[in-house]
DNA sequence: ATTCAATCGTTAAGTATTTAACTATTGAAC
DNA sequence: GTTCAATAGTTAAATACTTAACGATTGAAT
């Protein structure tokens, strides 16, 4: 029995009122939730998830000028230690090698195998009808509008990097 | 010397055309990084992760009829062994007590213990104030067009629950 | 040449998340 | 009444992510 004396209170509390902030931050929330529940099913239909996916879309862009694993963390936004964690996936499924540079040992090279290329190849040939039907919802002038808010408000807080 | 040197930069080949659903989901992708790390120091400063907030606020807001796991793993939208695990840990700092149903002994009621709720009450003091941080690069009109935008892509994969 | 601080990557420990497999309880069909 | 399928919660195994601590390598100052 609870101590607490709530006799007259309400049967549902609210934490805040409701403010023009808290819908867009709650907006954004969700809208990232319902695009990780869509890219899930369909990246795990080519054994790949989400973060796997962009990290070989990044390394892959760097061609045979390969980045190491450091430039590639601040490339993906993440963290050193993760990248060593997901390499290390990637390299057990063959779509990745880590090649040390003899000039400078401690860095290692970061490169798709052939097998990571066609891959992504393969990907490439569905990903623009994939990424239409996550904003199917929006006309593509409001797709553009919701990219320029977005970025805008990514803006303001902008990294000195 | 990092063999690597920017005066010849890699030629930086994309993986397919720019669209705006792209540009889009890329805001999207960004944005939620950019809320995550602002939010994280800001709740870390409460002893509290993100999801940790979220599950006390959605609890609280059930008041004296609380919530059995499996129906606040509904509300969270998250897995139900997920709510397990949180509740552990929000259970080992004390905030939370879960509580058996006598009528029903598979069933456990989830509750904020005082603590918990001095907590709450805690956080709401300035909890406006971060949320206006967040979104201070936009305009209030903006913040409720971006709000608008995204629930509109979002209600286009509405789950049928 | 030796030392020493900076840099690169990894390992350790912890949180968050999932699906699949498990246990306990319930209620209803027989 | 016994059986049995459904339900509630947990445990197991995997991925993803963080910070902190650690090992190896480098380059530069002494």
């Amino acid at each position: 029995m609870p101590v607490q004396d709530n006799s007259a209170a309400p049967v549902l509390r609210d934490d805040f009122p409701e403010s023009a902030s808290r819908a867009a931050m709650v907006a954004v929330l969700r809208g990232y939730g319902t695009l990780q529940r869509l890219m899930e099913p369909y990246f795990a239909g080519f054994d790949l998830t989400p973060p796997q996916f962009q990290l070989l879309t990044i390394a892959n862009r760097f061609g045979d000028a390969p980045p190491t694993q450091r430039r590639l963390a601040r490339e993906l936004y993440v963290s050193f230690p993760n990248v060593t964690l997901l390499l290390k996936r990637l390299e057990r499924k063959g779509l990745v090698e880590r090649r040390g540079n003899p000039a400078d040992r401690r860095e290692k090279y970061v490169q798709l195998t052939a097998s990571g290329r066609r891959l992504l190849k393969r990907i490439w040939l569905v990903h623009q009808q994939q990424m239409d039907l996550v904003m199917k919802g929006l006309t593509v002038p409001e797709r553009k509008e919701l990219a320029k808010l977005l970025s805008k408000m990514t803006a303001a807080h902008r990294r000195v990097d």
